[in-house]
DNA sequence: TTGTCTGCAAAGGGTTTGCAGAACT
DNA sequence: AGTTCTGCAAACCCTTTGCAGACAA
């Protein structure tokens, strides 16, 4: 995280932009958050830094993203889910019952990927990729949410 | 698709609910746009009935939905599509670039689906699935929309 | 100092809701 | 006739934009 930390401040200075507070903390909440909203990810800044407008947690996850250093993801209806882009990259499985998101590893999705690249020309992003169903667990219906 | 039309009727009749010019040409808007959002949707019945309020396509496209005749899916920022829900389910493929969107067989995502089954106990809601990633348009560019 | 960043307020797009009149059965 | 449905208008949620003051460098 501390290492996420000053590669912001370095990456920001490469284009002549500014580190700040906000920016710091924005990219703190996504990390820890794992899956975010803009919302949630206010909400968490929020308890450090009560100030915070929810104006600039779109204006640095927007900023963050074009760094490279998250991304977003449309898990279901709604806003977009922020998380890190790091080299855990992977799918989101979310459950249309209970909205859980579980994540797999991109290896499942190797030979289907390799399959539309070479019978469609199509290639993947596999870190954008969310696929709907349901959970297989047991308690999946009270945690409806 | 005339058969679709007397099953609306049916399907409405069987819950006390009732057809209307409204909902035939929803429905048949839908069937015939492919994938559509709710503007587009609009859009094609009002040039056969001008005075349709676009709170009406809303409430209609959700009417079917759970009437079972269409289904949504969320293929990329904003606005949700809906497609006709019948037997040539399919999977999306949606280009980063272009925007353009292809359909292929869910066959190809079998083996995938039985590993998630198996190894998470995830069923995947087939119809649902939006794959991103850039199409291999040669044109892929110059259509970015 | 200088140009970037932030907060505030307001606008914007898409979707939903309340209500009274219109329409289906 | 009795309900359901529709159109209209307004409310809502989420996101973006304009602007003046605050702040990093």
């Amino acid at each position: 995280m501390t290492v996420s930390e000053s590669s912001l401040a370095e990456m920001l200075r490469a284009r002549g932009l500014r580190l700040t507070a906000q920016r710091q903390l924005v990219l703190e909440a996504v990390l820890e958050l794992g899956h975010a909203t803009p919302e949630q990810v206010h909400s968490a800044v929020r308890e450090v830094a009560a100030g915070v407008n929810i104006t600039t947690i779109y204006r640095t996850l927007e900023l963050l993203e074009r760094l490279g250093l998250v991304t977003h993801t449309h898990l279901s209806h709604g806003s977009p889910t922020y998380h890190s882009a790091g080299e855990d990259t992977h799918v989101h499985l979310v459950c249309r019952i209970c909205g859980a998101v579980d994540e797999v590893d991109p290896e499942v999705f190797g030979p289907l990927c390799e399959k539309l690249a070479a019978e469609q020309g199509f290639q993947v992003d596999i870190g954008h990729v969310a696929l709907f169903g349901v959970c297989g667990r047991s308690d999946c219906e009270e945690r409806r949410e």
